[in-house]
RNA sequence: GCCGAAAUGGUGGAACAGGUAGACACAAGGGACUUAAAAUCCCUUGUCCGUAAGGACGUGCGGGUUCGAUUCCCGCUUUCGGCACCA
């Protein structure tokens, strides 16, 4: 058995941390600018099922680098906190009748205990929770903020609605078209709901990406989200009635190809340009794309579906009459909700040109048969008119030209950003400070009255009409108008998840300012984050949405920065070994049996496994329980492995027999406490391997290459284990670089040394450059680029030396005895390169 | 289908301004200690041929550039993540 008590050391030291308030941070005025760094952890949503092993990845990488900053002499905020409003309680609510505040609350102080035995070094009386009053105050006090400045609107739009259990649905709730609860059909039905105006903000959004320290992947899926495409309008005269179809387009050059035209079945003119012979199929149509899910249109791609309206547009370049269909590959929720289909230069037009029989007409010279296939790439055009012999970006121009000389069009820019749906029909989230008065209209609730308070029901059921279960509290709904006094009516919506997420990083700087949300100088001193930490799954929704905020807070003075999060960092997955059958289905874990090394077979059935890696899952019984892995090696060693595992943003898995790798090292470097430390100079290559190490754990640590850098500690702690006795001028600087890794195990070490705590404040050990080079390098010798002999040499040997050298060598000169030397290479320091022939 | 990322020993991963592939760790094998086991310490370990010295092959696949490619270029395959058929 081993001696190293991890449970006694990490319990003393998270008692002292907490007692000394050892991280709690204060506005220091004389701390500079360029001292003070923000470091941020994505908080997390405060689920029954308790923290996963994936929460600790992350939070453990900006405790290390917080504490490394730290004893670099930086002032550094890093708060923790709760997503407390969500979907998972409420739902628990119905089922049970617990107040989802109830179970939120007791979720979070497990949570917090959970979190807390890890030994993060969290500014706790910092933390924030989003459903507590105090905070959703000023998540609707901002709410009210963006609709007095116009960027919130009422409009009625669709939302997933279960006929069976007579409520909404969230996506996630929809599986395969079906209510996950009841299995029923969903349908969609129209809602009334609010929507915050993002579009407004779409480009300065992707503009402001630009001044952003984050990975290029991440910045091109918000652009790609974004969507800024630049074409043109176009107004094609509908035969026999007054209206034209407005289409978009971002190949207009293509419009000569144009053959028909396709309507979404949501589009406003679709009951005006169907004809009465065509009405019941048209109908038919509408009917059956209302039915369908987003999924199912997605799915139901590769067999394109439409319907003919009976109507006629007039192509206007050419005059002809096309065909006008309905049909649901195009969205209402995009340019105009219409299109004019070139089948021969578009895949999508093409497929369905093909099935109704449609005409395909080549106005690109193209490299293939546009009967057999569309051509989508560039050409010269044909068959165009006054385009005739241009290549495409040269047409678009002067087709876009033409349009506007002839006002039957314009050029357009257009977003595929849609605005954002901001009300839910739930109770657990923050209620819309909005007041509907007959006489007054919409008027918000006077900002003096805030927070308004979310009222205790009796039932968390759903109202059945689709609406929020407030209206069921005549007493809350029923109010007075803040106007004119007379009776009006609550609005009853309640903001999503999103709402509280998107600014909780401003209420940290100052949690319990009842006054505004935070103070101007608490702003000023710490934004923007400087680095923000969590998963990849945030990559768009969460960050568009906290950035259009914190744009919107700019404008009205509130915040100094453009941008709220300067650098972003997404941690990978934690994944975790499954096993697979032959065809390819999953066995749960507990199934599987290890018959030899890596021969895994079914218990059941003995078939043969393949070890795969797959997400941790319930069913497949592979998740790993934080607490238990503390439980058996300690906060330290969870910590280091998480660490060791491999870089921090890819997706690995775990392995408990690698935590045990790790929790070994930690046991050897508290055995050579076993030593008594020596005042005796070190040698000289122990030296030189500690200075190499500080520099290693230095560069590392700062870009977040934790791996790297513990593997190089592990050098260290290898030959110290080669070494008589325990140098104290190795010792304590070893210390200090471990102490961010390590933090409990660090205090206990820096104590024993003989020091007083706490090690987290003490200066990060430097580096002396000379004792990280070696005199000697091993030079490589190599004959056609292949390596024949190696000689060491001292550093610096210039390069007709190393060539003499290396021509010396008994096994060079057997090499190249008889054969033609045609060139040699010489890198000085590396390597020497003989080219030979013969 | 589109977008993004990736592919290196039995396993997790190192090394990329082009220069010794496999650091560190796991697993496996051998040895020491022990009455024994566990723990611990030491050694071996990419594959193949060879007693050895040594040789051949080797970073998903096929080409290319180069004295030299895991690294750069072209073309594929597979896996993972995201998605709103975006005109």
């Amino acid at each position: 058995m081993s001696n190293y008590p991890f449970d006694e050391i990490e319990k003393k030291w998270q008692a002292y941390w907490e007692e000394h308030k050892t991280f709690a941070v204060t506005e220091d005025p004389s701390v500079p600018k360029d001292k003070r760094k923000y470091v941020l952890d994505m908080f997390p949503y405060p689920s029954g099922a308790g923290l996963h092993v994936g929460h600790p990845e992350g939070y453990t990488a900006t405790d290390i680098y917080c504490r490394f900053l730290r004893m670099n002499g930086y002032n550094v905020l890093h708060p923790m906190g709760f997503d407390s409003f969500g979907l998972p309680a409420e739902n628990y609510a119905i089922k049970t009748g617990t107040h989802p505040r109830a179970t939120t609350e007791k979720n979070i102080d497990n949570f917090r205990k959970q979190i807390k035995r890890l030994g993060f070094s969290y500014d706790w009386s910092r933390e924030v929770s989003t459903h507590t009053e105090q905070y959703y105050r000023w998540t609707q006090w901002i709410f009210l903020q963006l609709y007095k400045r116009g960027l919130a609107y009422e409009s009625e739009t669709p939302i997933n609605w279960c006929p069976n259990c007579l409520t909404g649905l969230s996506n996630e709730e929809v599986k395969e078209g079906k209510c996950e609860r009841c299995g029923t059909h969903v349908t969609r039905k129209n809602i009334r709901q609010w929507i915050l105006r993002i579009t407004a903000y779409a480009d300065r959004l992707l503009e402001d990406l630009g001044t952003l320290d984050w990975s290029d992947s991440i910045k091109a899926m918000q652009s790609n989200w974004i969507g800024k495409s630049e074409g043109a309008s176009v107004l094609f005269k509908l035969e026999n009635l007054e209206e034209s179809l407005e289409v978009y387009t971002t190949r207009s050059d293509t419009l000569f190809g144009a053959t028909y035209m396709v309507v979404s079945p949501e589009h406003p003119l679709v009951k005006k340009i169907t004809t009465p012979e065509q009405r019941n199929a048209v109908e038919a149509y509408i009917g059956e794309a209302a039915h369908k899910s987003d999924l199912e249109r997605t799915d139901l791609a590769k067999d394109k579906t439409g319907v003919f309206s009976g109507s006629y547009a007039i192509n206007p370049v050419n005059g002809e009459r096309i065909p006008v269909w309905i049909a649901d590959y195009v969205l209402i929720s995009y340019g105009t909700g219409a299109i004019m289909a070139v089948p021969a230069h578009d895949t999508r037009d093409w497929e369905f040109a093909k099935k109704f029989n449609l005409p395909i007409v080549e106005v690109l010279k193209s490299e293939v048969d546009v009967q057999q296939q569309a051509w989508t790439e560039d050409g010269i055009h044909v068959n165009s008119g006054f385009l005739d012999g241009l290549n495409k970006s040269d047409a678009i121009e002067a087709m876009n030209s033409f349009l506007e000389s002839r006002q039957i069009g314009k050029r357009t820019v257009n977003y595929k950003l849609r605005d954002w749906i901001f009300s839910r029909q739930r109770y657990w989230g923050e209620p819309i400070p909005l007041v509907h008065c007959p006489s007054c209209g919409t008027v918000p609730v006077p900002e003096d009255q805030l927070p308004l308070t979310l009222p205790e029901v009796e039932s968390y059921a759903p109202s059945g009409t689709g609406e929020s279960p407030l209206v069921t509290i005549p007493e809350w709904v029923d109010t007075s108008c803040p106007v004119c006094g007379g009776k009006a009516k609550r609005e009853t919506n309640t903001m999503p998840q999103w709402a509280g997420s998107c600014w909780y990083y401003l209420r940290y700087l100052d949690p319990d300012n009842d006054c505004e949300l935070a103070s101007k100088e608490a702003i000023e001193y710490w934004m923007p984050v400087d680095l923000y930490v969590g998963g990849a799954e945030h990559a768009v929704l969460h960050l568009l949405y906290a950035r259009f905020w914190h744009k919107v807070l700019y404008d009205l003075g509130i915040v100094n920065t453009v941008e709220p999060f300067q650098r972003l960092v997404n941690q990978g997955m934690i994944t975790s070994f499954a096993f697979q059958r032959a065809d390819k289905t999953l066995v749960a874990t507990d199934e599987v049996e290890e018959a030899a090394p890596d021969t895994f077979i079914e218990k059941a059935t003995g078939e043969r496994l393949e070890r795969v890696i797959a997400k941790m899952s319930k069913s497949l019984k592979n998740v790993i329980n934080p607490d238990e892995i503390i439980a058996e090696y300690g906060a330290d060693a969870m910590r280091t492995y998480e660490m060791f595992m491999g870089p921090l943003q890819v997706s690995k898995p775990w392995a408990t027999t690698g935590l045990s790798g790790v929790y070994r090292f930690l046991d050897r470097i508290w055995r050579l406490t076993e030593q008594n430390l020596s005042d005796a100079e070190p040698s000289e290559e122990l030296l030189k391997t500690l200075h190499k190490t500080i520099k290693k754990v230095t560069k590392d640590t700062g870009n977040l290459d934790f791996n790297t850098a513990i593997s190089q500690m592990m050098i260290l702690v290898n030959e110290l284990y080669k070494t008589d006795g325990l140098p104290r001028a190795i010792w304590e600087p070893f210390i200090l670089l471990l102490a961010p890794y390590v933090p409990h195990l660090a205090e206990e070490l820096w104590e024993l040394a003989g020091h007083a705590p706490s090690v987290s404040t003490q200066p990060w050990p430097a580096y002396r450059e000379e004792l990280t080079i070696d005199d000697e390098i091993e030079l490589v010798v190599q004959v056609n680029g292949k390596v024949r002999a190696k000689l060491n040499v001292r550093k610096g040997t210039d390069k007709e030396q190393l060539l003499d050298m290396s021509m010396a060598q008994e096994r060079i000169q057997e090499w190249i005895a008889g054969k033609t030397i045609i060139k040699t290479i010489v890198v000085p320091d590396k390597l020497v390169n003989i080219v030979i022939k013969g």
